[in-house]
DNA sequence: AAATATCAATTACATATGTAATCAAAACGT
DNA sequence: ACGTTTTGATTACATATGTAATTGATATTT
């Protein structure tokens, strides 16, 4: 008897709590509704609810092959202290990628304008940062400037980072400034002396006062636009590879922990230099792609940007390559 | 592309909702912070989640056998006009129905005895009315009266009305009031005679003044009390049956519409009358077992009870009688 | 190009919600 | 039987929510 008077208990609990749940989650009554029509109080009720999301009772599922995209970016904006990651589905179409994160890209920097707080808009180079551009509906905000964080190529003529900012500072109503420099100096000391000039002072003071940059990174394969075309062609990749680079920013090559390497190359670089990007408030790395999850493991541990545009895939990827990386500096 | 637009738009139409529904379901984040996390207005936030749930994006489930229970109780509620309906699982074990019943009566009668509403108790017969006085918690509130509305059984001792009233009456310190008389009277001039005296006009006044009247339905099979012990022996359950009866309330044998049948046996009863059980505001029918089905459907397209206590299995059964008793009448 | 229509963002407000503090009652141990 | 501890109900209040009205921006039509 004393067990089924417990049992009764229980259930009458149990009761209580469905009855709770339904009337709160499938009918949509108010809790005072159903603490008056169940003969309790509210607060009771209210804990109820919550009993009943906790323990199980009630189970919430998204329906959507999009919701493991948010989930995922909570965890790398938890994991690589982002503000703010945009995740989308992997395409099976991987030659639409460029223009999915472009698109992203584009809504949130719409997003931004629209709040009115950048004024200064740093761009990098790449496929995905000149589809960003291409998406971003024709609208003028005054007071807007636009500078490009890098210099150009002089190979290959596919992309032009001066095209870019050019482009976007036209649709945008924007100023514009460039680094009207290839991106690479034929030395350490060339370079130097052409920084030393005053539109390059000028260039690079602009770019490092940006309110946000968008920019994206490049990997070691051949698939790399700036391999291909922006690395000088007596340059072997091996080395850059042989000094633990696994990719670039800006042009300046990065290891595993996202440090930059030491390699000649780097100091040949006519880019924001990566500790000047530090002070950027918004850095906005955009890239996907299975074969630049390795550099973008790579930017992140480095913290070199706060925001991160990417395809599932291979968020989840640099996820991995990243705790390999931390694991085994750690 | 332009396929590939509006499929973009889209997209990220849908991406917006599941950010949305995914921050308020399963972060638990608040509107206003969703709001500013996606750079939108709070009212649109508002609206999303809406959309989300009413598109089916979200999924919010009961997990308990309970569930199916609640669902019913609001179509009963709806389907007779009743204020309240307290549907339990049915037992796999049959015999504990009846106390799983009473304990439900006993709850909602404690619960109504705590909002110091009702003053007058009244109680039928039969064993769930008994279990349910049976689990009564003992304790006082002044000015309580407790009568039975029937008057009592001449043959077996099982189950007596007089027992139960002074039973509850005592636990809950009430008054008690009885029709102490047998249910039947041997004619129906026999009946008026009885209840033109004094003590019965008390008894049913007090009865009839009933806050709230506790009570349960026979049906025709020999599992019911009433067809065993309280009908006279020598009046054959054939001829109730063939003027329709279905079940009786009160000893008031009525057909599937819930109308007392033409036989003298009813006007013989000793019992609240079924025209004045109408007046009593809150009438509480607590009955089950799939044989009550049929009376109870009765009772309840009768408009007996407000209240309703039973196993899930047999209300399910009822409705369905119901459906076809109304199908048939109208 | 001007005027209108349509849509979404902002504001505003009444209501609902979550939570902490107070209060009453019951259970427990002394 | 009295005091203590624990439990749950009530109250109160700051915050969140749902919704209607207003405003402003964009698109459409004449």
């Amino acid at each position: 008897m004393g067990a089924d008077d417990s049992n009764n208990e229980q259930d009458s609990e149990e009761q209580l709590l469905v009855r709770v749940a339904w009337h709160y989650f499938m009918e949509g009554l108010t809790q005072s509704e159903i603490a008056s029509a169940l003969g309790t109080n509210r607060p009771r009720v209210n804990r109820l609810i919550g009993e009943a999301r906790r323990s199980g009772l009630v189970t919430i599922t998204l329906n959507s092959h999009l919701t493991a995209c948010v989930e995922l970016e909570g965890i790398l904006c938890r994991r690589f202290g982002l503000d703010r990651a945009i995740i989308v589905p992997t395409p099976t179409k991987k030659e639409a990628l460029a223009e999915i994160l472009g698109g992203a890209g584009a809504e949130l920097l719409t997003q931004l304008l629209n709040l009115r707080t950048p004024q200064r808009i740093g761009v990098g180079w790449g496929q995905t940062v000149r589809e960003m551009v291409r998406k971003m509906p024709p609208f003028r905000h005054p007071g807007l400037s636009v500078s490009s964080v890098m210099g150009g190529l002089t190979r290959g003529i596919e992309i032009n980072t001066f095209d870019i900012a050019s482009d976007l500072a036209r649709r945008i109503g924007a100023e514009c400034s460039y680094f009207a420099a290839p991106i690479y100096a034929s030395s350490a000391e060339s370079r130097d002396a052409i920084m030393n000039q005053n539109v390059f002072q000028e260039a690079s003071a602009n770019a490092a006062a940006s309110d946000v940059v968008f920019l994206s990174v490049g990997d070691m394969t051949d698939r790399s636009l700036m391999v291909r075309n922006g690395v000088p062609r007596d340059l072997p990749i091996s080395e850059l590879i042989e000094q633990g680079a696994c990719g670039d920013i800006m042009g300046q090559f990065i290891d595993r922990q996202g440090k930059p390497v030491d390699h000649p190359l780097n100091a040949r670089t006519l880019a924001l230099p990566l500790a000047d990007l530090k002070g950027v408030k918004n850095v906005v790395l955009m890239s996907g792609g299975l074969n630049k999850a390795e550099v973008i493991a790579a930017a992140l541990v480095g913290k070199h940007a706060n925001t991160l545009i990417c395809d599932e895939e291979t968020a989840r990827k640099a996820l991995e390559l990243a705790d390999e990386v931390t694991a085994q500096a750690g």
